[in-house]
RNA sequence: CGGGAAGUAGCGCAGGCCGGUAGCGCACCUGGUUUGGGACCAGGGGGUCGCAGGUUCGAAUCCUGUCUUCCCGACCA
């Protein structure tokens, strides 16, 4: 048993390492900050990843690839955007090493400093918009919907493996349009995309909002996110999407002529999910027993296990399954049978359930003479005999069901954990013992909210969408407030 | 970048105060018995003790430096 998961309740954040590390996500890297995503965890980001490019190839957009590193000079364009990743940036500063002279091994080449440093970027708006500049001289190309799957660095001080690290994976659209009230459509469009993905096929509802200037993206006139809500009560933005004006438009001399032929600069969004979302996958539904994985994503929907005495049992049962597993096939769903000899039923059951395979069956001689088989589902840990006649059927209706309630589940969560709170008392008392969304009266200063952050650690996780307009007291300073917001601890 | 903890076999750890040439559990290999919730017996392989210096006849152990990781803060997706 050298594989134990630390309860969520004696520390969440070793239980969530332990999950990671021990259901075959990730692993620490040799290097500081960067993590090795293994075979599980990416086949789970894979499933994500192909699914959100569906989604956006189905949006109009396309992809194409940028250049990894950034000519330091770009970065400084656009003045706000350069202030919120100047602090944390990977910067290449040499083209050569060589050995040592005084025989200390390789060196880097002091002869061979570049003229002008290159970023690893951080985020791609500099480089696409100074490319853009040339895409663009008229109304007719726009609009530009283009999207890249990349890696992008962020010299963190304190990294958690999928939430924080140093590199990690993620998408970045950005797009180019003739119209203020385009790009802003292009803008919540996304983030509508980005909210069902996670609602449907990571079964973890999300709150959309509008962040506040504090928290808005460097260089956006707007950033709209998705919120979800961890086990533990604190809030994780699962994505965002940026309207950015004309800020990178300008910063870049990136101008069109509109059909009155006039020259105008052009209107930006960028929008971007990260594998920080595997990380809310882990946080919003696991327990203490491993993963739990929605089917809709997971990289295996069902294992089945054979129970045996003897090679004859073993070659009866696997005859069976062998039926078993066309039929599911042809279902799509995605099936391993796991006969391996290695090692004994109750270990691959909880190797699996690590795991976080939503349905295992196990078949054994008792089974076949009976026709049926146990069937276990991860989210309830629930077993069932159930007849072999239908089974396929069955377990497709079970992998549906499976994907709803987890959905479900987490709703009432986060739903149970939306509190409104009217006074400042009550303010801290509810953060501290129940945790979640404060929906509170805010009077609309960054002041404000920062006062709140440095008494509380919560921030204002967003103005949601579609909001209640109500007048009320600020929370902490009793000015007037026109509106509810939603506060929380954050990831 | 501050504060704490830790690096000894693939993993988890003991040994360290009091220096004498490294051990336990799991995993691994071989053979056998097993198989409905992390099997058992017997035999076996594997470690320059994170790295670099220093003290010493002798260093996992003492000293200095350094790297890495985890936890808590400041910063952030």
């Amino acid at each position: 048993m050298s594989k134990e998961i630390t309860s969520r309740q004696e520390d969440y954040s070793q239980w969530y390492n332990d999950l990671v590390i021990k259901g075959g996500l990730a692993d620490y890297s040799a290097v500081r900050g960067c993590m090795v995503i293994k075979p599980h965890g990416f086949a789970l980001w894979e499933n994500m990843r192909d699914q959100l490019d569906k989604m956006f190839k189905a949006t109009g957009h396309v992809n194409a690839y940028f250049p990894l590193f950034i000519p330091k000079s770009f970065l400084s364009k656009e003045a706000a955007h350069v202030e919120g990743f100047a602090k944390e940036c990977a910067v290449v500063t040499h083209y050569r090493l060589k050995n040592d002279p005084n025989g200390g091994g390789i060196i880097v080449d002091p002869e061979a400093k570049l003229e002008e440093e290159l970023i690893v970027r951080p985020t791609s708006e500099t480089i696409i918009w100074n490319t853009y500049k040339d895409w663009i001289q008229s109304y007719r190309d726009l609009p530009i919907l283009v999207n890249q799957w990349a890696n992008v660095v962020r010299w963190e001080m304190r990294t958690r493996l999928f939430l924080r690290t140093a590199e990690f994976l993620w998408q970045e659209g950005h797009t180019a349009h003739a119209t203020r009230e385009e790009a802003i459509e292009e803008t919540r469009k996304m983030l509508d995309v980005y909210a069902e993905f996670v609602e449907e096929y990571m079964a973890l509802p999300v709150i959309k909002g509008i962040k506040t200037e504090s928290e808005r993206f460097a260089g956006a006139e707007d950033t709209y996110c998705i919120e979800a809500l961890m086990q533990d009560g604190k809030a994780l933005q699962a994505g965002t999407s940026h309207f950015l004006g004309q800020n990178f438009a300008r910063a870049f001399d990136v101008k069109f002529l509109t059909r009155e032929n006039k020259l105008e600069f052009v209107w930006a969004t960028s929008w971007g999910v990260s594998t920080r979302l595997i990380g809310a996958l882990v946080m919003a539904h696991s327990d203490d027993q491993g993963l739990i994985l929605p089917p809709k994503i997971a990289p295996l929907q069902v294992v089945i296990v054979p129970i045996y005495k003897g090679d004859e049992q073993k070659a009866m049962i696997a005859n069976k399954v062998s039926e078993i597993v066309k039929e599911l096939k042809e279902l799509g769903i995605s099936v391993k049978f796991d006969d391996s000899d290695n090692s004994r039923p109750g270990w691959k059951f909880a190797e699996y359930e690590m795991k976080g395979v939503p349905v295992r069956i196990a078949i054994g001689a008792r089974d076949l003479e009976n026709n049926v088989a146990e069937i276990a589902r991860r989210d309830t840990r629930e077993k069932k005999s159930v007849p072999l006649e239908g089974l396929a059927i069955y377990l497709k209706n079970l992998l549906e069901e499976i994907q709803l309630n987890m959905f479900n589940k987490a709703r009432e969560f986060r739903d149970s954990h939306i509190t409104e709170v009217n006074n400042w008392t009550e303010f801290e008392r509810c953060l501290d013992e129940k945790g979640g969304f404060l929906s509170a009266h805010w009077d609309g200063t960054a002041e404000t909210e920062e006062l709140i952050k440095e008494k509380t650690k919560a921030t204002i996780r967003c103005i949601p969408l579609n909001n209640n307009t109500s007048a009320g007291a600020c929370i902490l300073t009793g000015k007037p407030s026109t509106q509810r917001v939603l506060f929380a601890r954050a990831y």
